[in-house]
DNA sequence: ATGAGTTATTTGTGATTGCAAACAATATTC
DNA sequence: GAATATTGTTTGCAATCACAAATAACTCAT
């Protein structure tokens, strides 16, 4: 959702043949792949659980974190900003309606689309949650000086837009897709 | 729901007076976990996407590799080593015992627990499979020097080893919880 | 306006998987 | 050596969620 990645390097389809150089021993721990999901899921998983004491999911914090940034967003944007699949957003809004955290109205311009938005117990709750999802960011920089902070975030985002680019290339892929980022 | 965020190595419970200071504005994008989140799963679907013309998942992709770094591991050992649920092992195990990728048989030193290896076909898939993982890494770490990427790795670690410090700190908790790891 | 094509949302359904309970076997304690 | 606790694995069940099909409303060319 960024730059389209300067030079996305290697291709990626076919080339077996070469890469076979490479030993067949692999200790997946020192591996980029690994360390990046074990670290991902592991501050989503400890956050999400932190999250139950509000009765919200991380999905859902995600939805009105999302909200609280900008109000009043039809499913559609919802779903694009927070990488939830559509219907997804759509079942947990519907959800989060009957629990008096969102109101969903249709829009004035398009009667297909509803625009969602924060009741007052809904925004009181993300603040709430705000400072929380603020604690979790500093403990986990925890003893990290800012100048490598800053460079964590930058090859975060340029690991991030090397990958994106793979999906381009692929043709016909631009969906949402699966995610679990907190 | 287990430890309610306790009283952790880094300084964790802070006063929600004071918190309303920080802004309620809050932009996600700009944050550690959702540029982590972003990150990980990026390449972890990327990758699962990759796997599907091998008739593989991600998770058992995992397992596999594992079983090739070490064979003859048990059930729960597979678990630790993959982060993925036990459960979750043993099915996924039952299933590729079923498709012929590998073998189980019982421990002879233990008549509970069982002895999971590669057949020839599995670690023959393995093998295929370790070259385009390789890729996967050049491709996200691409156009990052040297230097950074030992940066980046070392400070994923930090980050976990962070994170992990909150879970453990409470007696309570040992187990491997989710996780999405390539 | 009418019908083809597109966009926004919801609903049906199957697959995945986490949790807890069930089982099975071993260890420990008395 | 019986009773109890612990460990390893599997299974039952429920929740989550992606994908696809269905529904509804809009756009636009004719």
């Amino acid at each position: 959702m960024n730059a389209p990645a300067p030079d996305p390097a290697p291709e990626v389809q076919r080339q077996p043949a070469v890469a076979d150089r490479s030993e067949p021993r692999l200790d997946l721990r020192a591996t980029l792949p690994y360390l990046l999901g074990r670290a991902g899921t592991g501050l989503a998983d400890a956050f999400n659980e932190e999250m139950r004491q509000y009765g919200i999911s991380l999905q859902v914090w995600r939805i009105l974190a999302s909200l609280l940034w900008r109000d009043r967003q039809r499913i559609t944007e919802l779903a694009l900003n927070t990488s939830i699949e559509v219907s997804t957003v759509s079942r947990l809004v519907a959800a989060n309606v009957r629990r008096g955290l969102l109101t969903r109205q249709r829009a004035g311009d398009d009667a297909r689309s509803v625009e969602i938005a924060l009741t007052d117990s809904g925004r009181e709750l993300v603040q709430q949650v705000v400072p929380i999802f603020r604690l979790y960011e500093r403990v986990a920089l925890a003893g990290i000086d800012e100048a490598d902070v800053q460079t964590l975030k930058r090859l975060l985002v340029k690991v991030y837009d090397n990958i994106a680019s793979l999906g381009v290339s692929q043709g016909t892929r631009s969906r949402p897709r699966k995610s679990a980022t907190v």
